[in-house]
DNA sequence: GTTGTATATAATAATAATTACTATTATTAA
DNA sequence: TTAATAATAGTAATTATTATTATATACAAC
């Protein structure tokens, strides 16, 4: 419950994820960033992201790598994951919630929420084919 | 291309992976496992666990914890993770593989598959409030 | 049954992603 | 300007998983 208090660097890495859409790991956030504060560490990059996330002003995008992947699109969205080139690219489709109904029907708990994402090959990697 | 030689160890995962709906992780099954071969390894619980996955025997299940899940029931199905107890059940549900197609309506590349879980509360967790 | 060879194992080390710790630096309110 | 406190850089620790290696086991040929 502490004051929340300014810091260049969080500013830096909230800037650096909403100027891109390819939902990037903290690792790659850390390479950018890096560009402008070449000495700022990992665990900085880690520690605001997770803030952010925290702040809803970004989400943390499962996409079957394990690894954390980072969006500051929070409006909500689906996934997609290329299985060639492992890009995450972002899916307009109208909802689809009523799958929770679906998964409602034949179970005694209470289903609130799903998580999806949808893989397969990407414009680009579809070209190469 | 290596011959696959039989391994008491093995069928003892497979044995135990068979008996649970608990789907347990690597560190799980090692831990059961070990009662009955005490000095089994980590690195032959995760070895043989990813070899039963090859082999179709197993699959892996995702349900957001970042943890690989194993499962011995191959057919396709759905799963639900409690968001209390973080429990994971299966669910029976009919197929959902039309959201593929919405997913697919406004999106220039190819969708092939999609990865799902549920979230909520499981029958016992939703007791308790 | 014995032997030869390839595979599996236990034990350990290595890797990779993430989180925790700590002394120093930066932010902000008075 | 100063005092209080949060944030940082640098580093160490943790956790899940995979790789390595010397020894043990399975199994086919004899």
């Amino acid at each position: 419950m502490s004051i929340l208090k300014f810091s260049r660097q969080r500013e830096s890495i909230k800037e650096y994820l909403a100027s891109t859409k390819e939902h990037p790991t903290a690792d790659t956030v850390y390479i950018h960033v890096r560009e402008i504060f070449p000495n700022i560490s990992l665990g900085t990059v880690y520690r605001n992201l997770n803030l952010l996330v925290e702040q809803k002003e970004a989400i943390k995008v499962e996409c079957g790598d394990g690894l954390d992947h980072f969006d500051a699109t929070c409006s909500p969205h689906y996934h997609f994951i290329c299985r060639k080139c492992k890009r995450v690219m972002d899916l307009d489709l109208p909802s689809i919630d009523h799958i929770n109904t679906l998964a409602n029907s034949n179970f005694p708990g209470t289903i609130e929420t799903h998580s999806v994402y949808f893989s397969g090959l990407c414009p680009d990697c579809k070209e190469d084919i």
